[in-house]
RNA sequence: GUGGCUGUAGCUCAAUCGGUCAGAGCGCCGGACUGUGGCUCCGGAGGUUGCGGGUUCGAUUCCCGUCAGCCACCCCA
């Protein structure tokens, strides 16, 4: 019997390992640089959490069980409910804005593909208790910052914004749309771009079979590439003012404004955003945006909020597809090798008293022919070899051999292990 | 959950019309090299051809089912 992992659920060998570690560590350095404080959730949460925002039906999409005290829970989908839930408990004593990030496991119930497993991690974001664009120019910011960090310029990275609330006054101003039809006309836009033509019959049940607003959204949103008409409203000071700040930070090579961004998410209410390979081959590698009202819905404390979730899925693609396959950085400094069993004492000695020091020392578990010892010790990468035989040990010393280039020096075994530096 | 495509050693792949076709390269282990690695040469381990049925004298090859992967739908946290 031979056990995989469970669909969609990932295995971490030292390489992907070591490539997840990086994307941590550039989220982590990033969101700190911007001033933001690190938290952290249960991964498990009663599932009413997320039914009660988002309908019985996203229970299909949750790994839902009942546990043993009688609880229905679910493995989190998301941070956000979370993060509503923990900020409404301190709200009164938390200065304002607050800038917070997370980086959780997350886990969904669904068919798996490329770029969507069902398991990730996922860097959050989010600036609460500040509702002018100046707080979206900042998450905005950091996101983008957070793929320079990685290495990628606007030739293979772009940013695209939008605001919802630019989309909406014109729906409802001129083309007839409904208050209560504007999420089901929102989903329908956020699809057009993707899926064309055949995103109408989804418009056309937004605004309940009427044939005429039907066809007047349709040529809205045909007319949607051109940014231009749109951003010059009045509705649209906000995301003028947001593209300016993101300009004024030197990101603006980053941004382009593209009203056809709309986000599939009910709860966006102004601002909305994501990030994308500029080839686009892969699905966004982030995304996110204003909601406002969230807090209120979910936690009963009125805050506005804006923030973002860039998983580690998509954008490890990305930089698998530039780096080529994951190469794993050396885990050894020294490797400690011996002539003869007999050495074995003077080279556990020095191998501790090195690993005292800090650096990273490695030696054959087994008496080896020194050829395999030094074999091994250049497969794991290890920069120095310090052999010791029955020679050296007379003298008090060890051979210390640069794996790159063969040069050898003999070196006192007291100097090696008090100060001697592996350079 | 629906539909399409795919499934051979750890990895990348090969195997004429169903008939010694179960192989190669890389990787791994060992030897040549009993005090010096990366190269080279030699050898070895590793596969019930995803799994289960069926057709056939005979199936990696054809059919059905199932599981898994990829793609699209759904959904996009």
């Amino acid at each position: 019997m031979s056990f995989v992992a469970l669909p969609g659920f990932r295995d971490a060998f030292p390489d992907a390992l070591a490539r997840r570690r990086r994307i941590f560590d550039v989220w982590r350095q990033v969101a700190t640089r911007y001033g933001f404080e690190e938290y952290d959730g249960p991964p498990l949460e009663p599932l009413e959490l997320y039914t009660q925002k988002s309908g019985e039906e996203i229970v299909e999409q949750l790994y839902t069980f009942t546990d043993k005290g009688g609880r229905s829970v679910a493995l989190r989908p998301e941070m956000t409910p979370t993060l509503a839930r923990m900020v409404a408990q301190r709200a009164a004593q938390l200065r304002k804005p607050i800038r917070w990030f997370s980086i959780p496991q997350l886990f969904r119930y669904e068919r798996q593909q490329r770029g969507r497993l069902r398991e990730h991690f996922q860097l959050n974001m989010d600036i609460i208790g500040e509702a002018g664009p100046l707080a979206d120019a900042e998450v905005i910011a950091a996101a983008v910052d957070v793929v320079r960090a990685l290495g990628f310029g606007p030739g293979e990275v772009r940013v695209r914004v939008s605001d919802r609330r630019v989309l909406a006054e014109l729906l409802t101003d001129e083309l007839g749309v409904r208050e209560p039809e504007l999420p089901g006309v929102l989903t329908a836009l956020d699809k057009y771009e993707r899926a064309g033509a055949a995103a109408q019959a989804g418009l056309g049940a937004a605004l309940g079979g009427d044939a005429a607003r039907t066809e007047g959204v349709a040529r809205f949103a045909a007319r949607l590439r051109d940014p231009a008409p749109l951003l010059a409203t009045p509705a649209a000071a906000p995301l003028r003012a947001c593209v300016g700040h993101l300009a004024a930070t030197g990101l603006g090579a980053f941004v382009e404004v593209d009203f056809r961004v709309v986000r599939g998410l009910a709860y966006y209410t102004g601002i909305v955003f994501e990030l994308f390979d500029a080839k686009r081959e892969l699905r966004a590698i982030c995304g996110g945006g204003r909601y406002d009202n969230l807090l209120k819905d979910v936690g009963g404390v009125d805050l506005p909020c804006v923030g973002f979730g860039m998983g580690d899925v998509v954008l490890g693609e990305l930089i698998a597809a530039r780096d080529g396959p994951a190469a794993g950085s050396p885990a050894v400094d020294v490797f400690v090798a011996v002539v003869g069993a007999e050495d074995r004492p003077s080279a556990l000695a020095l191998a501790h008293a090195l690993r005292e020091r800090g650096i990273r020392v490695e030696f054959a578990l087994r008496t080896q022919a020194l050829g395999k010892q030094l074999e091994l010790a250049a497969a794991r990468g290890a920069r120095h070899a310090v052999v010791i035989g029955p020679s050296e040990r007379e003298a008090g010393e060890a051979v210390v051999r640069a794996l790159e280039t063969g040069a050898e020096a003999r070196v006192s075994l007291e100097h090696l292990a008090t100060e001697y530096g592996f350079a």
